[in-house]
DNA sequence: TGATAAGTGTTATGATATATCATATCAAGC
DNA sequence: GCTTGATATGATATATCATAACACTTATCA
């Protein structure tokens, strides 16, 4: 299990190659992913953190056009519905996802302080939680799981505030 | 464990308990539990399902005063902070703990036909996930976790719809 | 090539949440 | 009594997040 988002790194390679993977299964899968889908991809790929859908619609503009909500969204409803990107419900923004083409439960440790996000992966809901739902007659389709806490990247501020 | 929120029951009584609950623990806490707080904990208790911020509101205006936004999520944050009720982050709503006073982890189960909502409780990430997040030098503070299906009354209903 | 589904552009609006400043309430100490 | 400080409330305005609706275009395939 890898967990990214609290290490920097080199994002190009990175970049393309999430972008590869996500064009190869939608080939497959005959979905179509247009300029508009696949430059929000990009856009989410580059930031490599949670963003707003409208932070989003910004960095769009810059492209020159005058894009409006529903573009972002519209794209973000593809990406998301088809597991290329996650919605983080605790910040009402978006990620592009650490692991495409992967079938997974993703997981999200989401720093309240700096509000930055790691994708990990929870094995889906069994034992106590599974029984629970199965005691009460549910039948579970999605899991979601936002960890709030502090990164190491802010503890280490707390500390250095402190000394 | 037990499981509430797809069941019926008379409410009655347990408002007046959760109250008293909520009541004895603010005492023992130090914590004022104004009129407006109670309040909208009894409208939370009342509906015993997830409501907005917006909902509330329409309630408390109910009472005859023109009750503003920030009324509503004052009461919420101090219900929510102090566990008295929780935030349902997929459905940006909220409902009242169903185990005020005792220190829990909740999770939820969230029908995505008639947005009904459960609480349960999940044993604070451990395993897997407790050590992925050691792993990344994440401090966990909170964890959310929110299911996602179908509850058995829309489950019956799809049936029937079905045969 | 024409029928149909899927996607886009655009306008308007709905829904959720918070910033800000003024005022009230109440307990503690002088 | 009066002041002070802490906590809570009232009220206005605005920020932020999300979708409905409709006209138009593009992709797909019989």
């Amino acid at each position: 299990m890898e967990t990214l988002g609290f290490t920097t790194h080199d994002h190009r390679a990175c970049i393309v190659d999430c972008v590869a993977a996500v064009e190869a299964s939608c080939k497959e899968a005959g979905l179509q992913l247009t300029r508009a889908r696949r430059r929000v991809l990009e856009i989410l790929l580059a930031e490599h953190r949670a963003m707003g859908a409208y932070d989003i619609l910004d960095r769009l503009r810059e492209d020159g056009q005058n894009a409006q909500p529903p573009v972002a969204y519209r794209a973000l409803d593809f990406l998301v519905g088809n597991g290329f990107a996650h919605r983080i419900e605790r910040l009402n923004a978006f990620i592009a996802c650490a692991h495409p083409a992967e079938n997974h439960s993703p997981a999200f440790l989401i720093c309240r302080v700096c509000d930055s996000v790691a994708e990990t992966h929870a094995a889906p809901s069994r034992g106590t939680l599974g029984k629970a739902a199965k005691d009460a007659g549910f039948r579970v389709e999605r899991t979601v799981l936002e960890i709030e806490g502090v990164c190491p990247n802010c503890q280490e501020a707390e500390t250095a505030d402190a000394g």
